[in-house]
DNA sequence: TGATTTACAGACATCGCGTCTATATCTTTT
DNA sequence: AAAAGATATAGACGCGATGTCTGTAAATCA
């Protein structure tokens, strides 16, 4: 039983990444992606990158094809908000709202992305209603 | 010069807590609230953690007084933005906006604190206008 | 069957982290 | 001013995570 959710390390997330972007992959694939000169060594490390990967149930692995077919077991969606809320977490007590607070204070949010996510707001309020 | 945007340890962050708590406060007053039991080993503890807060420049150390006296160089919410930040950059190519979205999107979002973010929104409009 | 590719188990060096020890420096007490 | 106590500072340590690599078993292909 893995009570503690488990995070993703850099490597692991730049694997995560290729995988997101081609659906399905196999081993040789990601290794020619992410070590364009891929001596076996980057495959073996890419192999046990999936590995764990597969232990923390971010991936998961198809044993009856041959070579096995890795797939993502999360969205990209869903590891932001886990982000989110491990920042939440350590920051805000767990409160979301402070997040949200600080990300329309910063700067970098446009008047378009305004009016996109008042849509949103919106949207929400019919559905709850 | 110090390139990389340093990045906050769990330890170093409990610290830095206490600290956004008392204003101002000494190695001794932090180890009082940080291990009750506290013991000199906890003492230095302390004071190493603090000495690499202030090479991070998430904290100041006054040595003109005696014992010195330490205050935070970040406020929370700066420190939030910077955690938010990092997660764009792994899982958005750096943009803010999609982190918004899926925050919204996140359940835990009541109907009430969709209100007072749709204030936020206005009143960012009407500065920028 | 032999050769090639893949899967799997495990070892390794490195580093960050939290902790602790030892010593120097400064204040206070007598 | 000297001794005692508190604080500052430097450095070492164990541990675990991380990324990498080696060696070997298993499966597929020619």
């Amino acid at each position: 039983m893995a009570l503690t959710p488990q995070s993703i390390t850099d490597a692991e997330l730049s694997v995560l990444q290729v995988i997101w972007e081609r659906q399905t992959a196999t081993v040789r694939e990601l290794t020619e992606r992410l070590y364009p000169e891929g001596t076996a060594a980057h495959h073996a490390t890419v192999q046990k990158l999936l590995e764990r990967l597969e232990a923390k149930k971010f991936v998961t692995r198809n044993r009856k094809t041959w070579p096995h077919q890795f797939t993502a077991m999360i969205a990209r969606e869903s590891l932001i908000v886990r982000q989110l809320q491990s920042t939440a977490d350590k920051l805000c007590q767990g409160e979301l709202h402070p997040l949200l607070t600080s990300l329309v204070k910063a700067q970098g949010i446009s008047a378009s992305e305004r009016q996109s996510l008042r849509k949103l707001l919106d949207d929400l309020d019919r559905e709850q209603k």
